[in-house]
DNA sequence: TCCAGTTGATTAAACGTTTTACCAACTGGA
DNA sequence: TCCAGTTGGTAAAACGTTTAATCAACTGGA
């Protein structure tokens, strides 16, 4: 409740006198910043940042659009922003876009509306948000160079692939989940890369890429890489009922390491995402656009790193199950 | 950038005329409120936030603190919060509190900094934030009997425990993960309510408790209720390599229905929480508070669903498992 | 002594909105 | 004709902050 005019009247000064001793901005004497502050202190002063906002034009609030805010990334995604944010001191404000790019542009209109000086976006699968009123920065999608910054999905992808190599398989069937999404593509391209000498390499997607495993790994496939953590699970599931065993028969990896990871036996190996650099990267951007410093030029790029765990072994099986049964 | 002013002085009219018009506060004839409507469209006139929070004392953005947004409830809340704030035309402002609780009513003040009208609270394990500055609504704990909304976790163990009750289980383990939670031991009561009728029921908590847990079977036990759907998969897992299966050898039941209940095989028997209808009385009750009506007299807790999948059944083994070996 | 420069503080405007108090012009009834 | 009441609108203050412009007092050098 108390103001800047109620420290001021106490004082005996006036109340420009106390905005610059508290700011550090004008010309005050030494002295009169300590009396201020004491002051400020007692009295529990806390500045009006509605004030202050009608005042600069800026608000302090970050926008920050999630496709869909059940998505398994967005816990880590939110709290990083919203501690690399608290830091600059300034708030998040979310916004969910429901899962249709329609409802993404109302819902970054509603955080416009609501006077955050920029937004971060996680963008609907296959869309593209056109450049915006206030500052803006992209988080996993490449599509636009200058304002985006992505984990390295097919760095990530080809790390995985690197490793499966490694582990001398060369009949691999790669899953995705929905070939809509770039991110995925990214990966799948990334794991051919990685693959690159491996004899045979299946690209199965959906639902039905599920069931086509087991015939796949019947007919000699003997590693199984997919596009997340997700669908891993779904898969070792799938497979148990098979009564096929990982990694004993075939190898499978995920993609995120999202906290269930750890708790499935075998503990799946999968690829992180450094999503703490991703949120310093992109609100170190979007602050930086705010404060009207020049755009870096090229986009970020945060390499994804290899996690290594029980899901994966070297080949240690005929290559072609056939022989077995 | 289109003001109020803006617009009254291309209409020619005062200010006050326009609010009036715009807001349908003050007396203006129809006609000139359809004459300022269509300029402010015209105009693209978007009210500014900061002008009115000044003006009003109201920020129109309320405050979720959460323990940890890692929590894997925690998108949920916050997105059903979301759009039933949005209809209410509220913003959300995050807040983490990173796990303890000192940060968390660090993370209150700084909401409460940032002048939000209200915040929402899920409060650390064991801890009852006490009342604040502005109104507040707690989740899931039973503590101010006030201003609190909590799923039934109670009536949620009940549920599975009459579940197990049913499929004839009389030797029971019942699991959680931190005794230290007021709400798993909310759970852990009411399933001991749901088994009443069982001949042996045994308490196991934490990383010792998993341990514990083959022996246990061996011992006879013939079903397994867990305070979380993490947990849930960790046992599974567990067992499995134990070459114990479920629901073959044991029953096993989770809590929450995360979304990679179904991704398990088999997917998991667990109970649910409508946070849908808790953001909903969060709401509500916030708002109420927020508009100065007088508080609902009691708590609002909301029943659990079951949610009956396949990894549990009816006992079809002898009770004691010794008796096989 | 005078003047330029510096220091420390003040005045007042501005940001965009809402709201109270007020005013002018009608209306209808006596 | 006069008055009370209603209708449609305006003027101005207020919310709390920042900042450009101004001013008074002091300093040191010529």
């Amino acid at each position: 409740m108390a103001n800047i005019k109620q420290i001021a009247s106490d004082l005996g000064v006036s109340v420009a006198t106390v905005s610059n001793a508290l700011t550090g901005k004008g010309r005050v004497s030494a002295q009169m910043v300590e009396r201020v502050k004491a002051r400020a202190s007692e009295l529990g002063y806390r500045p009006s940042l509605a004030g202050r906002a009608l005042r600069s034009g800026q608000s302090g609030i970050l926008g920050l659009v999630m496709p869909d805010l059940t998505n398994p990334l967005f816990p880590r995604i939110a709290q990083h922003l919203s501690t690399v944010a608290d830091d600059r001191q300034m708030g998040i404000l979310i916004a969910d876009s429901r899962g249709n790019p329609k409802e993404q542009t109302q819902a970054i209109n509603r955080l416009l509306d609501r006077g955050v000086d920029g937004v971060v976006i996680v963008p609907q699968k296959g869309t593209a948000p056109g450049p915006q009123s206030v500052p803006t920065v992209i988080i996993n999608t490449a599509s636009d160079p200058d304002n985006s910054v992505c984990a390295d999905h097919a760095g990530g992808g080809r790390l995985i692939g690197e490793l499966i190599t490694s582990l001398r398989h060369h009949r691999v069937v790669i899953l995705g989940d929905d070939p809509v999404s770039e991110v995925q593509r990214d990966r799948v391209a990334g794991m051919r890369a990685g693959l690159a000498s491996a004899t045979d390499v299946q690209e199965l997607w959906g639902k039905e890429g599920i069931e086509a495993l087991a015939p796949a790994i019947a007919a000699g496939a003997t590693a199984i890489t997919t596009t997340s953590d997700l669908l891993a699970l779904r898969v070792q599931s799938h497979l148990t009922r098979c009564g096929i065993s990982v990694p004993e028969d075939v190898s499978l990896t995920g993609f995120d390491d999202l906290p269930f990871a750890t708790a499935m036996h075998p503990m799946l190996t999968t690829v992180a995402q450094d999503v703490g650099q991703i949120a310093d990267l992109a609100i170190d951007r979007l602050m930086r656009a705010i404060q009207g410093q020049p755009d870096l030029p090229a986009p970020a790029t945060v390499p994804m790193r290899l996690v290594t765990r029980y899901s994966t072994s070297t080949l240690r099986r005929p290559t072609n199950l056939e022989t077995i049964k």
